[in-house]
DNA sequence: GTACGGTACGAACACTGTACGTTACGTACG
DNA sequence: CGTACGTAACGTACAGTGTTCGTACCGTAC
């Protein structure tokens, strides 16, 4: 396209702006990008990490970026990557198998909430990069040192990385809608609990306490432990 | 607009012009609203389902919405609704609660990938409208029609329904992605496997044949018997 | 010293959700 | 019968979004 000289008239002669005086502006790289990016997240959330949003923090142009993210979509997924990267992983002992399944996986929710938004993220686009391979490599060695078939390792894996992601994705939307009390939102649902027409939900009326029990810790690693000893039993039946 | 006239023929004079000669052009309502957006969604998916196109569905403009919808988030939140409304329930009969379990969370799934994304949408905020409630109320009469203590019943039912909508995100994900082969991306994923080294991959090699068999069905309704079994070998445990 | 390959950058495009002020309509009232 | 009014629909506008393009610059290889 043309140049479109465009003469602005208010600019005096000869201003070089080059920016060139800026100390030691470091270059910009994929590993600098993924990182502004995801302390954004941290900090304002996944909606704030736009493109031109990154570049600010980095102090460049939005179209610098695409030099080292192919798009949006890819930068995403580079942060998905790190986030499960720093994951700390627990080396298989047989003796130790069931703890160590829930101090790996309590790891993960962690992981996932100190970013939010990326266990929704995760979801959406179940990612394949090394550090989930990694990640995935650790949890049926660890499943296997508890004896389990390789199917049903295998099978017990796939279901125990849904479940943490989809926790993880509630967790961080209750937070995010329950911020302004403390209480996350339980009091605002015992009263829709206690608000039902008891005829036509005698079972949730029944139960509104049992729903509301439990704090999410204690939900999470009952999960947990309901599928693997779900499979336990259906490969003793077996 | 209020162009377009069109007299139609046997109108009387005095015809003024305005958009009044529509035939019959149904007056806009949020019933209408979300319809038309719902469709859009099933045919192109969650991203064309922006305000401005759902407005030219209706032949209106995007402004017109507002009086019906808050916004656009109230709007993904009404279409939830729908979506989890027209999944058709299962009166709890104790003796078949096990197959009325897999039906029921069956169709939910369904639904679910009958309108793609709707899955990841439920469990990046978690609704809590009428429709919710009344499919949580069936769960939980049908849990408890095999014999489910209050606490168990109320912490399975929530295990269930993140494992229904997990594994639907995971299922419009792995459709949206491997649309262009038939086989999903399995055999890139026996490539990927494949191609790993193995000796810091011993674990993902010995198990790649396991981690891609059954079908999505297959191992769908093992997670739901997992659930339920897991639930229920702790129940006797105690 | 000069040519070159790649990086940074500003501007522009085609969108998005949403707010605002103004029209047109059906209806209730004088 | 005429008129005022509340509300629904509308066009327009604004501030952003992701992304692309052409260009200006840098350090390096000749």
């Amino acid at each position: 396209m043309a140049v479109t000289d465009d003469p602005t008239p208010g600019d005096p002669a000869g201003q070089r702006r080059s920016r060139r005086e800026r100390p030691a502006k470091s270059p910009l790289s994929t590993e600098a990008i993924v990182d502004a990016a995801l302390a954004i997240l941290k900090s304002e959330g996944l909606q704030a990490v736009t493109m031109r949003r990154v570049a600010t923090a980095l102090d460049t142009g939005a179209a610098s970026l695409y030099v080292y993210v192919a798009n949006r979509e890819a930068l995403l997924a580079e942060m998905l990557d790190r986030v499960t990267a720093i994951v700390e992983l627990e080396p298989p002992d047989p003796a130790r198998w069931r703890e160590q399944m829930h101090a790996l996986l309590g790891r993960m929710r962690e992981s996932f909430l100190a970013y939010p938004g990326t266990a929704a993220l995760a979801l959406a686009d179940p990612p394949v990069t090394g550090s989930v391979l990694i990640a995935a490599e650790n949890l049926l060695g660890i499943l296997s040192a508890g004896g389990f078939t390789p199917r049903d390792a295998a099978w017990t894996c796939d279901i125990l990385v849904l479940v943490v992601q989809a926790v993880a994705s509630e967790d961080d939307a209750r937070r995010a809608s329950g911020g302004k009390h403390f209480s996350d939102g339980v009091d605002e649902l015992r009263a829709t609990f206690d608000a039902l027409p008891p005829d036509r939900f005698p079972m949730l009326r029944s139960h509104a306490e049992e729903m509301l029990s439990g704090d999410r810790d204690e939900r999470f690693h009952f999960a947990i432990d309901v599928v693997l000893d779900g499979v336990l039993a259906r490969a003793a039946r077996a």
